[in-house]
RNA sequence: GCGGAUGUGGCGGAAUUGGCAGACGCACUAGACUUAGGAUCUAGCGGAGCAAUCCAUGGGGGUUCAAGUCCCUUCAUCCGCACCA
């Protein structure tokens, strides 16, 4: 009938030439900023579910242009990290050079669909260029004390021979390849993120993220307020200092729990007599991965640490001490007060080794299990008497800080980033070690430090980075005394360049600074931002973070970079399983193109059902939206001259320009495409149509199918470029409807249906109503009760 | 175990937030036009029933003139977190 493939190849060219989608830095309109995450570019191309969220912001960002704003929709690459370097060595190519291709493909695949992205300030985060300012950054962090060098039991790949952070070690297996997670200790490069605790929490205030996106970031930051107390060491000056949030049980604590790794095993060697069977236990628990030993479900285990005690500070009782794998090393300090009779695990552990369980609230049965609930204090000095949680924990951190035993603490869940990866695929750290001046910044003029062409960037054995081998990179001059020094051989994590990529967009080319002032506060927080929900936690906290650093530094001029930040649900296969390639079960999106054309692609991908859920794939259906379009097309043979809407149009049209504005400003996608359906087959109806009903309805649907929209446009000659028009305005009188089918139910069961007007007051329409054939059917011989009527709505007769 | 989400025809999903459940699309059925149709058009399409009507939004209870929507309870599926002191 029509070549999409021409159509789209025509119109994308015209975009490009007229530069339509160019965001201007010095506009009068108003402001709206559009961010998709940018992607990895992977081998494997773009995915379906690339498509559903680009097209997804695209239709946005094509309705605000028309809308009159000035429109950023940026999109770039985040090309460092593993799965380039990986891609690459399978590959047996230079990661720079399959990060090259690689991006070609994406690039072209994402230009066939027709998206407006503002290409003028494409960047990939592999740039020279652009890493050179993520360094200038890692700087900033250096200079203001928050980065250091630490040395750190780290998460380690025994497969990928790379360190990972606590948030890629989840569950104990290596993120990438699934590997079980080993302990090793390295020398890292640490950002003081958990120092942002409190201010990542709060700043989430200034946003509008989904609330399960909010909850998620909330879970991850994990605040917990408690207290912190000192139990002496008998018999030794020493303090064993434990965390814990329920300070009201302190006089049922009966013993202790230090985490196989704490320092006191150590430094009390001498004096605990079963040394060895204690470190004995302590190598069991290092070779257990982490997925045992965190496995909730598994029996307690522990030693108890055999001649040394602690006292009980609010007491003064003896306390016997255990070590067990169910204390934590990097949570709180790594050491607890176990209150058998009211904390489940320490219940657990209690019976299990026989040790003694002392009630100090009253309400449950010990006898059975550990009570956690509210009740009266007893056996409980300062506390007897109390009875609810909230005011004996508030007497008991009085009593503790009164008493120099202990204070009030918030604990956090978050940890300090450790930012040193052992590869060579991401951004040096711009350091140099000298022997004599210690750790010394690489001078920002001579930033980038770049990576060096090199035929060999295979991880080594030793678990250096490849960069390591390479004297002539490594080996350099202390820029503080000139002497011979060493450059840092560890590169930053893939999530570094991904930590204010947005900010770059809004000033792409610039070679002076990361961005100017002036586009920063021309352009401010991004409106829309949006992404998979795997980024919620990680990506998304990891870039607030670094953004409220720049922020309290005077380097941005607004603390929270993303005013809104929503969710696309995945595309899932035909058998609504998850797209993969041994399952066989992916879909390509050139194929699609290729077959139906991108406009029904984009159509599809909108229609397929709620943007925020998952989604079933389904070939049918996109061929179900292609005929749509089909149907679109074969309606400019009914367009005659007219520039006011037909009589039998005009509600419909008002109708359908109110919902697809609303829809797809709430991302209520599929709606919008289901109202333009209806349109489309209410012009079908007609025998004629007029220039004005035909172009309002292709302006509607031009932000999801732009090619065909305009093409039509430019056939039907209607005016100047689509791409150029003002949004329609509908008109709110002519949204309601003159008349109005309306139901009648008798006792709340639909008997009949009635025409009312408007105007029709309440006791015409129950008039009507009390009229009607079937309705006079069913309340024949019964007494009415009473009758409601709600206008435009409903008429329901009551009778007995 | 804790937390979150979801549950509506054969399927994807609508339902103005308490007001005619199943919009729109897919699949399917019958017919028309055709040498042909994976094109197009017309009609039908939750279940039962000739029909009037009855039943139906995971199950059970409740509030209400009226419940997919609100409350209680229960089941199922998915996703997070997972010994966080």
């Amino acid at each position: 009938m029509y070549n999409y493939s021409e159509i789209e190849k025509k119109w994308q060219k015209y975009w490009e030439t007229n530069n339509s989608f160019i965001a201007s830095n010095n506009s009068e309109k108003s402001k709206y900023f559009i961010l998709v995450e940018f992607p990895y570019p992977s081998g494997s191309g773009l995915h379906v579910g690339h498509v559903r969220s680009y097209t997804a912001l695209d239709a946005m960002a094509r309705m605000r242009r028309m809308k009159g704003y000035n429109v950023l929709f940026p999109m770039g690459w985040d090309a460092f990290g593993l799965p380039a370097e990986q891609y690459a060595i399978k590959n047996k190519v230079h990661p720079k050079e399959a990060v090259r291709r690689n991006i070609e493909v994406f690039k072209g695949q994402i230009q066939d669909l027709g998206l407006s992205f503002d290409w003028s300030r494409e960047f990939a985060t592999t740039d020279e260029n652009y890493y050179k300012w993520t360094q200038w950054q890692f700087l900033k962090f250096y200079e203001k004390g928050m980065a250091y060098k630490g040395k750190k039991e780290i998460n380690w790949c025994p497969s990928c021979k790379i360190g990972l952070s606590n948030e890629e070690a989840e569950g104990g297996v290596c993120e990438r390849c699934g590997h079980p997670v080993e302990k090793k200790e390295k020398e890292q490069w640490i950002l003081k993120m958990s120092e942002y605790a409190d201010k990542l929490l709060d700043g989430l205030d200034e946003t509008e993220f989904l609330d399960r996106i909010k909850t998620a970031q909330v879970n991850w930051i994990g605040k917990s307020e408690g207290a912190l107390v000192d139990f002496k060491l008998d018999n030794s000056d020493d303090y064993l200092k434990v965390f814990t949030t329920r300070p009201d049980t302190l006089y049922g604590v009966t013993f202790m729990v230090v985490s196989p790794e704490h320092e006191i095993i150590n430094k009390y060697k001498d004096k605990i007599t079963n040394i060895s069977e204690v470190i004995k236990y302590k190598e069991e628990a290092s070779k257990k991965s982490e997925i045992e030993r965190t496995d909730a479900t598994k029996e307690k285990t522990g030693v108890k640490l055999e001649g040394l005690y602690a006292i009980n500070p609010v007491n003064d009782e003896k306390i016997q001490i255990w070590t067990s794998d169910y204390v934590l090393t990097n949570y709180g300090t790594g050491a607890i007060m176990a209150v058998p009779a009211h904390d489940e695990r320490d219940y657990e552990f209690a019976k299990k080794f026989g040790i003694d369980i002392i009630e100090v609230i009253k309400g449950g049965d010990i006898s059975k299990e550990a009570y956690t609930g509210d009740g009266e204090m007893v056996n409980s000095g300062v506390l007897n008497g109390y009875t609810n949680k909230q005011d004996s924990i508030k007497k008991m951190l009085e009593y503790l800080e009164e008493n120099n035993i202990g204070k009030k603490t918030t604990n956090y869940r978050l940890q300090d980033w450790i930012f040193s990866r052992q590869r060579f695929w991401g951004e040096p750290i711009p350091m140099i070690y000298c022997e004599e001046c210690g750790w010394v910044p690489v001078p920002v003029k001579d930033l980038p430090v770049t990576l060096p062409d090199v035929t060999s960037y295979e991880p080594t054995d030793t678990g250096e980075s490849p960069l390591a081998n390479i004297d002539s990179w490594v080996n350099t001059t202390c820029p503080k005394c000139g002497k011979a020094a060493k450059r840092e051989t560890d590169t930053m994590p893939n999530w570094a360049g991904s930590s204010w990529y947005w900010l770059r967009y809004m000033d792409a080319q610039n070679n002076d600074e990361f961005v100017s002032n002036e586009a920063m506060k021309y352009w401010g927080m991004v409106d829309y931002y949006n992404g998979g929900m795997e980024h919620a936690t990680r990506h998304l906290l990891y870039a607030r973070f670094w953004h409220r650093f720049l922020y309290d530094n005077g380097l941005v001029p607004f603390p929270e970079p993303f005013k809104k930040r929503v969710a696309h649900g995945m595309i899932l296969g035909e058998n609504g399983e998850k797209m993969s390639k041994s399952k066989g079960n992916v879909v390509n999106p050139d194929d699609m193109v290729k077959s139906y054309g991108a406009d029904a692609l984009r159509t599809y991908e909108l229609f397929i059902g709620d943007y925020e859920k998952d989604a079933a794939w389904s070939e049918n259906g996109l061929k179900g939206c292609k005929r749509f379009l089909d149907r679109v097309y074969r309606l400019k043979d009914k367009v005659v001259d007219g520039f006011v809407y037909s009589k039998e149009l005009d509600n419909i049209i008002n109708k359908t320009i109110k919902k697809v504005t609303n829809d797809i400003e709430s991302m209520k996608y599929n709606t919008a495409v289901s109202a333009l359906m209806i349109l489309t087959n209410e012009f079908e109806k007609l025998d004629k149509i007029t220039k004005a009903d035909y172009k309002t309805l292709l302006i509607l649907l031009n932000p999801i199918a732009p090619h065909i929209t305009e093409e039509l446009n430019e056939m039907c000659e209607l005016g100047k470029a689509i791409v150029n028009c003002n949004w329609p305005e509908y008109d709110e009188a002519k949204t309601i409807d003159e008349t109005k089918e309306i139901g009648v139910q008798v006792n709340g069961k639909v008997r009949a249906t009635i025409e009312v007007n408007i105007n029709m007051d309440d006791e015409e329409i129950k008039n009507l109503a009390l009229d009607h054939e079937n309705v006079k059917r069913h309340i024949e011989g019964k007494e009415i009760v009473k009758v409601i009527v709600i206008k435009g709505k409903i008429v329901n007769i009551v009778v007995k």
